[in-house]
DNA sequence: TGCATTGCGGAATAAATGATTCCATTGCCT
DNA sequence: AGGCAATGGAATCATTTATTCCGCAATGCA
């Protein structure tokens, strides 16, 4: 007759009462147990109700379903919908499922603990000043990139990606090698400092010896007040908060990245030919390591 | 809200580069036509696509459901649910950047991407691989990671996470320096490969050599077939595309770190006083640098 | 280069699921 | 009481799905 436009469910319920005992008996279980449709074949079904098959499949058609599967596949669709039976009364079926697979919770808590860094670190960092530090880099002559223990991993990184955009980059992993780099330092060069805490002496006093050179000096560290952040021309900031020691770092780290995304997406996009640099650049080592 | 328990449509999406020319075209219709599929039999998909309808049976075990109504049924309630492919990432507290930030923009669109390749990756990865290795590295002896060019710096920034959890890690930059490193491997051991394609010649050679001192390999590449995890024990799958080719590795990286952490998270909660080990480095190093 | 192995895809076939037909039973109405 | 309609089950038919088998092509190895 009509059709199934509704939300099945519901339809079952309000024709229940106009309903056969056998028929009740199906629309029953259906309501209260929709959830176990899925793996119900119709024989299956029968059995469990203790009926024939046959009633099943007369059951969906009189419902105005073209058989059973067009049934249960509404009814799927209904629950993947959110639409639920018991409207009234309780509270929506706000409870969420998905924690049926221990990995899902585990990635999706620390995926949502990123974001969270993530965005906040967006939020501290106005959008000029990621403009300025883009802009720095992108007019230097040299920028010279220094990371101590874990903060060299995305100085390197970062330091690679330079490179690739043909930005003459200068990394160590090491103060006093870089302290001896530094020498060749001008007016026109950047120097870059990641410190999670900024409170390293040695990188402290590179950055000094840096600006007598009269280069520009960028501070990467965490938001919090420090002297490496109070002594630099420009400054990047990283929020990630999290109890767990264990992940914390983690959280700091996706927030940096995050940063350096955008600005290397900035630079990627700031004319100059970055991109063919880029992509010749990509070409040159995929020749390099295929032959 | 979070993930959903697991979206058909990006499984597919996530693995069909790594499908054949048929199951290709079967992954396209669906992706595509996904509205359609309520109404086709397996032998009407089939048909439509002028293939047989074995292969479609095929391709819908393949990809774990199990058979092709499963995956119909799937379908139907991830499209019902509202999650399309195209706005996959649907974070908790997204709350859309204002537009008129051009910074914004950028960055909501590259974190989208970002989003999307890691839940890519983690669906590509099953939880019992990932266990496994896991499990491999908290009772391996030694664990050895390389990693050339740009997949040095995850391989570093993993090997730097392992030895903060008290794992005897040798790391290098260089497949010499391996080369002569994993003289020492034996049984217990495990080797990490770090090769985003998976085609060099001098880690598939590592590869062998350490698998003739009978330790287990553990292969980290992109998830299309590739010589290097042909040969290993375990392999770690990566997901990430993007049209802009100076967005693509970012995207590589951000989903790597992601099933990284997700590594690090389950060492740090095996048991063992890996958190107690792990807090006491921390501390230990914040005493080195502070007096 | 040539041989073995593997994996893929299609045709055929088996198994299952679903739909229909037919019939016995029941209850109801005249 | 007898006819009538409706119901539900058994049996049957039709469709759909799953499996098996086979040929072919690509890959790896000697």
């Amino acid at each position: 007759m009509n059709l199934p436009a509704q939300s099945p469910l519901l339809k079952i319920r309000a024709e229940r009462d106009q309903m056969s005992a056998i028929e009740r008996r199906i629309a029953d279980f259906i309501l209260e147990e929709s959830h176990l449709l899925r793996d119900y074949s119709s024989q299956q079904l029968a059995n469990a109700l203790k009926i024939s098959q046959s009633s099943v499949v007369k059951f969906s058609q009189k419902l105005g379903f073209k058989g059973y599967p067009d049934l249960k596949y509404s009814i799927g669709e209904s629950i993947a919908r959110g639409d639920s039976v018991e409207v009234a009364g309780n509270g929506g079926t706000a409870g969420v499922p998905a924690a049926d697979d221990p990995h899902s919770a585990l990635a999706g808590s620390l995926w949502q603990s990123k974001s969270l860094a993530e965005q906040e670190t967006r939020l501290i960092n106005p959008s000029a000043n990621v403009d300025r530090i883009a802009a720095a880099i992108d007019k230097a002559g040299k920028v010279f990139i220094i990371g101590l223990g874990e903060d060299g991993i995305p100085a390197r990184a970062f330091a690679m990606r330079l490179s690739l955009l043909d930005i003459l980059t200068v990394h160590h992993f090491d103060a006093v090698l870089m302290t001896a780099s530094i020498a060749s330092a001008t007016k026109a060069d950047v120097l870059l400092v990641f410190s999670e805490h900024g409170q390293q002496p040695a990188l402290c006093k590179i950055g000094r010896q840096f600006r007598e050179r009269e280069g520009r000096v960028v501070s990467v560290t965490r938001h919090t007040a420090n002297p490496l952040r109070a002594h630099a021309d420009h400054a990047l900031l990283v929020s990630a908060h999290d109890e767990r020691t264990h992940i914390q770092p983690l959280l700091y780290q996706s927030a940096l990245r995050h940063l350096l995304d955008m600005i290397f997406v900035l630079l990627c996009e700031s004319g100059r030919d970055r991109l063919e640099r880029l992509d010749a650049n990509l070409e040159r080592i995929r020749h390099m390591l295929e032959p």
